[in-house]
DNA sequence: ACTGCTTCCGAAAACGATTACGGTCGTATG
DNA sequence: CATACGACCGTAATCGTTTTCGGAAGCAGT
């Protein structure tokens, strides 16, 4: 491994000479920083992430925190791979690196994150699947952490943040439902306690009342987000009586294994029972198609990445003024399904 | 931030005293250390990563080195979660934590990893999606960086890999389609140049040739790593004449669209053409059932990590003895597709 | 009282970078 | 000629740990 020291005893000038011309300080003649760089690039320096960091009190790492284990995440990692593609472009001008920290599914992620930041591992973090009330903001709001999320929570800290518009998407499915004279309608629930199921079915609790409708408690369903807690919730709501006309779900995932299991209960998808649901790549082909909400993940990624920058102090020059809340539009695809 | 210097100060000892205490050295009174863990937890603190890895010359972080994008990987949804699910239980075990390394779709993946592992990043590499020749290999080795592929390559710098037997898939899949009387079997080559491409076709080629049978060029069809690119790629298989009467095909992502795209353009799947592939969450309410190949993630993550270790000079002790290099078997699903 | 062992702890040197500070040249200015 | 100044570069302190080394204190044996 090739050090800085190496580097000025083979240029036969100082460290400090050597760590000015590859920061692009002021204080060094060009010839000297032509030379500096040109050595580096040969024996293939590169300043080691520890020294610096120590030194610099910064890592130039930001971190996106994500659960593994199957049946944990709500999205795909499809999902994630787009917006972290985004993400990345934007980081990458800022020669910033992006990497997911990846809390195992038998660690407490709160525990897991007051680790990796009092370790001071990243500079910046960017949370996901945000829960209901989300201890992990005040965390990182004690700590000094920059940080956004993807996705609200009761808990506030003024931290930035962008959501995809699950009220927006609850209001045009539900009134698309009623229009098409539906007055049974039901919802799958997302899992856990993420906050996005509770303004999701507030919100179609709220314009069902607006035309007189209401949200029967026996119409709402759990599930796994999963394909197969989507064949498995099927048999409950094919079941169910009375069975809901109409069902509106956010879990993109679900939607596959919902299709089959309506199926092989004999209640056809688009015909016995309307779905709306969300997009993804492998809903394209369901047939009946699926009436989905679709958003542009990349653009989600560098929207992310420019909100987490204006609250970075060394970076925020650059983006200072923009809005720091996004609900984030989907826009709706028209299937036949519902 | 508190650092160890405060937590000497508060409890009036040596900071050298206290990182002994911590680190379960021999040389300290079982009082004093009970004494320092407690103010240690008090005052929340935690060590410095950057300090700590400076002095130690290790990070005490495994990189799992993956490329961000919609269509980069090859694998499926769950895949990757469900595998650092099972790496992560095994590292932890050891105090390790495993990141993802997140290499943008617009950088170089070769420059990437150069600039981690001279920057000192992470104690240890885990590649996958293997190319043919993956210069990577040679990389890490010259960098002599501890490292495990999941998947092989024509490079070989010694290192252990684990990868799926797509060899005895080929075999499997071949024979049982000769079995039932196929004589024209067409495979769908996964994108790019990895590997496992070169492995399954050349194996398939072998097992035909034992059967007095050839893979024709014209049924070797290409197909980009997505539901869309199954959608694409049935049309052309649809159209060719003559047509094969059986695919077989090593990604579980295409297969999705691929039913479909087969069925819109009038060919029936398992009927008129069969069809053997891997298994995913997604293909298991594919109708008719896939015939299908699967296999553990999870455990195939926990050995990822155990042969790792074993290549780790400060771990290796515990896994001495493991064979470094496995062909991960799968087993078969069958379906009525083929 | 002296020596020889333990047992425990403090002092200080690393690790590899960044950066404040000061020093050495030339050159220009009075 | 003396002084001032700017351009450039070297020296050394610094970041927060770990770890080596040696010292102090206590105790046992002679």
């Amino acid at each position: 491994m090739t050090g800085i020291r190496q580097l000025a005893d083979y240029l036969d000038i100082s460290i400090g000479t050597v760590s000015r011309a590859l920061n692009g300080k002021a204080d060094v003649n060009e010839e000297t920083r032509r030379r500096v760089l040109e050595a580096a690039e040969k024996l293939g320096y590169v300043p080691n992430q520890s020294g610096r960091s120590l030194r610099k009190g910064s890592t130039g790492v930001v971190g996106f925190m994500m659960q593994t284990g199957p049946e944990i995440t709500s999205q795909g990692d499809a999902f994630f791979m787009s917006v972290f593609d985004g993400v990345q472009t934007v980081l990458s001008r800022h020669k910033l690196d992006l990497v997911a920290l990846l809390c195992s599914s038998n660690e407490d992620p709160y525990a897991y994150l007051q680790r990796t930041v009092a370790r001071g591992f990243a500079d910046a973090i960017i949370l996901s699947a945000t829960r209901r009330n989300d201890a992990r903001f005040e965390l990182l709001h004690r700590h000094d952490i920059p940080f956004i999320s993807l996705g609200r929570s009761l808990t506030d800290v003024g931290q930035p943040w962008i959501d995809l518009d699950f009220e927006g998407m609850a209001e045009v499915a539900i009134k698309r439902l009623i229009k098409a004279g539906h007055k049974d309608i039901g919802i799958i629930w997302p899992h856990g306690d993420l906050n996005l199921g509770y303004l999701f079915a507030d919100r179609c609790r709220e314009v069902l009342a607006e035309h007189g409708l209401a949200l029967s408690e026996d119409h709402i369903f759990r599930a796994k987000p999963s394909e197969a807690g989507g064949y498995a919730v099927a048999h409950e709501i094919a079941s169910r009586f009375p069975r809901p006309s109409a069902i509106v779900l956010v879990n993109e995932i679900l939607v596959t294994g919902l299709y089959k299991g309506l199926e092989d209960a004999g209640v056809k998808p688009g015909k016995d029972i309307a779905i709306i649901g969300r997009y993804s790549p492998q809903t394209q082909f369901l047939s009946p198609a699926l009436t989905c909400f679709t958003l542009s993940l990349r653009d989600l990624g560098i929207s992310l990445a420019e909100h987490l920058l204006s609250v970075m102090p060394a970076y925020q020059s650059n983006y200072v003024g923009q809005t720091s809340r996004v609900i984030w539009p989907m826009t709706l695809i028209e299937g036949t399904s519902g």
